[in-house]
DNA sequence: CAGCATATGTTATAGTATTACAAGAGCGAT
DNA sequence: ATCGCTCTTGTAATACTATAACATATGCTG
C-alpha cells in the first residue's frame, strides 16, 4: 500500500491539494477541499477524489471515516495501523501509532478465526490545548 | 449513555427497526431500512433516523462509521468500546468487546494530554466462515 | 379546558460520493 | 508517422446519506 515517500513525485493537483491540507491544519471534507483549489485546476467534486485516492495510495493522507473527511499523515508509518486522536472543541487531529495497540486490536478478533487485513481507530476527546483553557 | 436494556419499554416502529435489522443478519443502511420499512409506517428518511437515534441511546443498535450502516448490539454491555470485525467478503459484523484493548486505546493518547471520551474501531478483514471456503 | 412541552410527520434541501461517458496523452508495432 | 491500444483526466449527471425547517399531533399540568 504506503510506498517509500522520498521517491514520489507528485503531480501538481497532487502538490496544491496537500498544501491545502497544510494550510488548513485540521481535516478538510472532499467538497471544502474543491473550494480552496477552484483557483487551482480542480473544478468537480471526482478531480478532488481522485487526487485524495492517489496520495492515500502513497500514505500522505488519511481518510477520517467518522468525519467524512481527510487529514495529512503526519508520520512514516507503512504497514502501522493509524490512530487518530480528534479533538471535540477544536477539531485538530493528532495521528499515533502505536505497534502494540495496533497488533493487540489485530489479534483479538484472530480468537475467533476472524483474518483482518484493515483497521480504524478514531479516538474522540480534548486535546491537551483545549483543556488547558 | 446506554441504559438498562431489561428496563426499556419499545415503541411500534423502535421494534420494526430492530426486527428488520435481525432479519438482514448484516448492516443495513438508513434507506435500506428505510424500503424494508415503508409497509410498517415509515415513510420518510428522518423517521428511520430518528428512530435509530433512539435505538442507540438505549444501546441497542451501533453506527458503523466506515460505512454509513448500522447494526444490532449483540452484547450487553454499557462502558465499554465495542470492536467490530467486518467481513469484506460476506458483510457480517461481529462485535467483540475487550476491556483491556478499550483502556490500552483510551490509555495511549492520553500520555499528549489528550482526554479521550469516545473510541470507534472497526477492523475489516475476512471472517471464519468465508475463510473456510 | 387552556397552555405548554415534547414527540412525530412531511417537505425540502444540504452534504458526500460515484457512474457514465467524452476527450486527451503516451507508447509500441507496423 | 500513424494507427490502435491503454491509461489518465475532464465534465456532467446522478445516486446516496443526512439534516433543517416547519406543520401537526399528543400528552401533561395547572
Amino acid at each position: 500500500m504506503a510506498q517509500n515517500k522520498a521517491q514520489i513525485t507528485l503531480t501538481e493537483k497532487q502538490s496544491q491539494l496537500l498544501a491545502a491540507l497544510r494550510e488548513a491544519n485540521q481535516p478538510l471534507g472532499a467538497y471544502a477541499l474543491l473550494d480552496m483549489l477552484r483557483e487551482h485546476g480542480f473544478s468537480a467534486p471526482l478531480q478532488v477524489y481522485r487526487t485524495l485516492d492517489q496520495l492515500a495510495e502513497h500514505g500522505l493522507v488519511h481518510r477520517l471515516e467518522s468525519l467524512n473527511a481527510w487529514t495529512l499523515c503526519c508520520a512514516d508509518h507503512h504497514q502501522d495501523t493509524p490512530i487518530f486522536a480528534i479533538c471535540n472543541q477544536c477539531g485538530t487531529v493528532a495521528e499515533h501509532l502505536d505497534e502494540g495497540v495496533a497488533q493487540t486490536i489485530a489479534a483479538l478478533p484472530l480468537k475467533n478465526g476472524f483474518v483482518p487485513n484493515r483497521s480504524i481507530i478514531e479516538i474522540y476527546g480534548q486535546c491537551q490545548d483545549c483543556s488547558a483553557k
